[in-house]
RNA sequence: GCCCCCGUAGUUCAGGGGAUAGAACGACGGCCUUCUAAGCCGUAUGUCGCAGGUUCGAGUCCUGCCGGGGGUACCA
């Protein structure tokens, strides 16, 4: 796609070649901060040195140089000490961007730099009969984000959550079902009495010896096929993928395949067999296969001495599968920071027993959540953080303050406005900053419904519609015409189309460094522009009616260009709150 | 020991070589007879961990150190 912002960038350097004066590799050009007038700036430090001119007169002998076509975008270009800083045209940048935006609509920001490429996504991935929490919801809500980014970039993406199905544990949940059978929950408190009921199982094992036979019969049935085995396995499976589902459709989250680790267990032999071929591996003197993928790094286990798989293994497989069946541009995988290492050798492993075939192979890495005392967050400090509490937590806050604001909507109204909030304020909190930064427990600046949250840029977004809904009522206010959006001449008039048209450069930097929060931080942003022009323009009492005409047109791309931004981080746009 | 992240305002964070380092929260003071006060306006707060280096230019890149977190083969 080529949009307004493109067609100014590229006219900018096109007339910056056209001076000759540059040589064609020091045609760079970069966005000043937003305290300095220019929209785009040329620095001439590196290209006066070439030309034998101190930058200062260089920058003025390229400005005098420049002529600016007719019919371009391009406005004032002025010579600022070392600088050469263009301004837009405001008039011709404006009929422009809202034309796109009018006409894309909810398309407005997407791309085609992804066409033809395919890209896997592995994310959330819980694991079978216990809840989810803090680690889960931070992977899901990420990758997620992700997931749309890529998507609206026109990349073919494959959504596929590897549900933590398999190991060595489920023999004890299995004998421990076998003996008190499934607790008679529902939702997440289904899972959280089958966390307590492992719990029980495994320290009756430690102290019963029957039992702890019962287990290991229980597993090793399982290993080998056992239909009644794994009839109960399958139980568990299905169980915790329809609770988790709950909380999946209210966080908007969907995945295209849930095979879960346990579906490359009939895969697991060959990748043995190949690794074992390679030169990568040896068996050490107790028969595991051990790797060395390097000096840089430390040797590892694809199968332990009793002959048992490991996470490698199954990772590996992994691999190998999503790359035979998908042909994948990239897999990129939204897991916790301490696993990097892990990551980073099984990356090596597959690359060096030729696997790969191309695909780039991506860690997406986010940072661990402490509590308030630095603890980590586990279920026996008892300080964890599960999903569906969380999410419970933020709709009853949004709830307490669409019921002070909104005594006129009824129940559901209320209900479905704090359904929004909540659950876009639970999303923005994980987004908005860095993946990568550990995170210290804060209920308040996790439900934040004021400031730099959800909540800000949805109201932002409803007061726009409700111009809008005005309008619509009044049948009073007709289509603007160009002539008209040259009405828009006022700074927080120019300043918010600005800001809309970057929505498309912003998501395709997120999608190339894939940083959700850069998409975040445009909403944010834009809603701070639109505050701003709300505060400066009045809309539906402006003077004369063809700027009424323009600031309606604006308000309605704003508001498009805002949702599109919401969407991309899957936080919806309520119309009003 | 080795490897990976982090260190910017009281707090949580933006800032991916360029011009005067920005927000939010918290604090203090103002603004609802005017398109939604989950809002708006204003005030105060910075040795960008320390020391070198590269560069015309470093919060940003490199090296070393200090501080915090994580990882370091038969768990995932």
């Amino acid at each position: 796609m080529y949009y307004t912002i493109d067609r100014f960038e590229r006219q900018v350097l096109d007339t910056l070649r056209a001076t000759d004066l540059i040589d064609p590799n020091l045609v760079v050009v970069e966005r000043p901060k937003a305290a300095i007038p220019a929209d785009l700036a040329f620095p001439t430090f590196r290209s006066a040195r070439l030309h034998g001119t101190a930058p200062y007169a260089f920058a003025q002998k390229i400005t005098a140089a420049i002529r600016v076509p007719s019919n371009s975008l391009i406005g004032a270009v002025t010579a600022v000490g070392p600088f050469v800083n263009f301004r837009i045209a405001p008039f011709a940048f404006a009929e422009s961007v809202l034309t796109e935006i009018q006409t894309l609509e909810d398309a407005y920001g997407h791309d085609n730099i992804g066409a033809g490429k395919t890209v896997i996504i592995d994310y959330s991935s819980p694991n079978v009969a216990k809840r989810m929490h803090i680690g889960h919801i931070r992977s899901t809500i990420i990758g997620q984000a992700l997931a749309n980014i890529l998507s609206a970039l026109g990349f073919a993406v494959v959504r596929d959550n590897h549900l933590g199905d398999w190991g060595k544990s489920f023999g004890v949940l299995l004998a421990g079902i076998a003996r008190e059978g499934i607790p008679a929950r529902e939702g997440e408190q289904l899972l959280a009495a089958l966390e307590d009921l492992y719990a029980r199982a495994s320290k009756t094992a430690e102290a019963d010896p029957g039992f702890d036979q019962e287990a290991r019969d229980w597993g090793r049935r399982l290993e080998l096929g056992d239909p009644s085995a794994r009839q109960h396995w399958r139980q568990m499976v299905d169980l915790t993928i329809r609770v988790n589902q709950a909380s999946y459709d209210r966080l908007g989250v969907q995945f295209d395949h849930t095979y879960g680790e346990s579906f490359y267990e009939p895969f697991l032999a060959g990748i043995i067999e190949t690794v074992e071929q390679s030169a990568v591996a040896h068996r050490d003197t107790s028969g595991a296969l051990v790797v060395n993928v390097g000096e840089h790094f430390p040797t590892f286990l694809l199968q332990r001495s009793d002959g048992a798989s490991l996470y490698h293994t199954r990772d590996l497989a992994t691999i190998q599968f999503r790359i035979e069946t998908f042909r994948p541009a990239q897999i990129i995988y939204v897991v916790g920071a301490p696993q990097e290492l892990y990551l980073r050798q099984l990356f090596a492993l597959a690359d060096a027993v030729g696997m790969v075939h191309g695909a780039k192979l991506v860690h997406v890495p986010f940072g661990t959540v402490f509590d308030a005392s630095g603890q980590p967050l586990s279920t026996r400090r008892g300080n964890m953080v599960y999903l569906e509490d969380l999410l419970n937590r933020a709709h009853a806050r949004a709830r307490t303050i669409v019921d002070g604001s909104h005594a006129d909507l009824s129940e559901d109204e209320r209900d479905d406005i704090a359904e929004a909030v909540g659950i876009g304020a639970v999303i923005y909190n994980d987004l908005h900053q860095d993946p990568l930064r550990s995170i210290t427990l804060d209920w308040n600046q996790m439900l934040a419904m004021d400031g730099d949250s959800a909540p800000y840029i949805q109201y932002m977004y409803a007061r726009c519609r409700s111009i809008l809904r005005r309008v619509a009522d009044s049948n009073e206010v007709t289509a603007a015409t160009p002539d008209d959006l040259s009405l828009l001449a006022h700074p927080s008039e120019i300043d918010l189309i600005k800001q809309l048209s970057r929505l498309p450069q912003v998501t395709r930097e997120a999608g190339a460094r894939y940083a959700p929060n850069l998409v975040a931080a445009w909403c944010y942003e834009t809603a701070r522009f639109i505050a701003a022009f709300y505060r400066d323009c009045p809309v539906l009492q402006a003077e004369q009616a063809p700027l009424r005409a323009a600031r309606v047109q604006l308000v309605d791309a704003a508001s498009q260009a805002l949702k599109n931004g919401l969407q991309l981080l899957g936080i919806s746009a309520p119309e009003r709150l």
